[in-house]
DNA sequence: ACGACCTGGTATACAGCGTAAACCATTTTG
DNA sequence: CAAAATGGTTTACGCTGTATACCAGGTCGT
């Protein structure tokens, strides 16, 4: 809070005249950042516009990092922004032909998919640079005998870098295809 | 720390003797419950060893609240019981026939999928019984007309309730039979 | 036009946090 | 038997969010 009021060029406990809390402060900027999503309006391609939104999901999440947390984590309640955002990705689904129940399902496993990526992207403790490295001394830490698979994983992420847009559109895609089926 | 400290009848910097930092201290913890996890050894029928080793992990995160926003956003470096778990899950796959990359996108979206379930039924800021209480103020935030899916989606889950084992599992399946499909 | 009130800022203070540093008794060990 | 490791205490520092009191300037009702 010092440190923002300093940003304002301004005492620290003079935001406690705009906000409530510290908390309450982020809820806000939380919203914020939740409103720069861009989400096609719903329609009759439920699959495209689903699979559009969630990777604007999931830049919007990149792009602030600190919000990722907040926002997985539910620590804020969903502002306007949030109410918006999930509004429509129901719309989306309701419009393409889903049921209430399989729309309940789809909206769920599609959200906690992207924010999990989110998640794990952002918080990905190691620099890209520093990864072999990394994996070098991780690989000298246990027998590799005792992780044979482990060895092999880490051989591969080392190939083809952390999680990738890739990755997550693999699995996005897994995901509204079995939809698909289910729908039908 | 000196709460923790006056568990053990001791003053909190005490502590110190034993653990480098607060942060060293949770690491351990976090390593301790992911131990707990039941993983079936890795055989022929990865499909259910798979399933089986989800649940089980949900159901720990689960039991340790505290301990999963640690562990789903890495704030903890793997620890030896984490180690254990990887190459569990990814030996099952592999010896259940997929290919190296296959295995690689395999592990991180069912990986994705349980963290990010764990972190959302975990951080929900409401308890089952103030739902119906809490929806209802709820409904009345915004214009009902604004937002109709919304509302559809909350009157669903009043009659249904937060996020359940089905609805776990139903995501969970999902991703399976997907995998399933892929790896032939 | 004048007192009341609202607005947005400051100053001070408090309790909480993790932990560095110095010190001290009691084992354990070369 | 001296030296050193072990496990504890005390004190203190800088950081956090924020309650409280105070105060200047502008706005408003009468």
């Amino acid at each position: 809070m010092r440190g923002l009021g300093e940003v304002f060029g301004v005492e620290g406990m003079a935001l406690y005249k705009h906000v409530a809390n510290k908390h309450d402060l982020l809820e806000g900027m939380v919203d914020l950042v939740l409103s720069e999503v861009e989400l096609p309006p719903p329609g009759k391609q439920w699959k495209s516009e689903l699979r559009q939104g969630a990777i604007s999901t999931l830049k919007v999440l990149l792009r602030h990092p600190w919000a990722c947390q907040l926002i997985v984590s539910g620590g804020a309640g969903p502002g306007p922004a949030m109410l918006r955002h999930m509004d429509g990705i129901l719309g989306t689904l309701r419009e393409g032909g889903f049921s209430v129940e399989m729309t309940h399902h789809a909206y769920h496993v599609v959200d906690v998919y992207v924010k999990g990526v989110a998640l794990a992207t952002v918080s990905f403790p190691f620099k890209k640079e520093d990864m072999a490295e990394m994996a070098e001394t991780f690989l000298m830490e246990f027998s590799a005998s005792d992780h044979p698979y482990l060895v092999e994983h880490i051989q591969y992420h080392l190939e083809t870098g952390v999680l990738g847009e890739g990755d997550f559109e693999f699995g996005l895609d897994l995901l509204l295809d079995s939809l698909e089926r289910l729908r039908g």
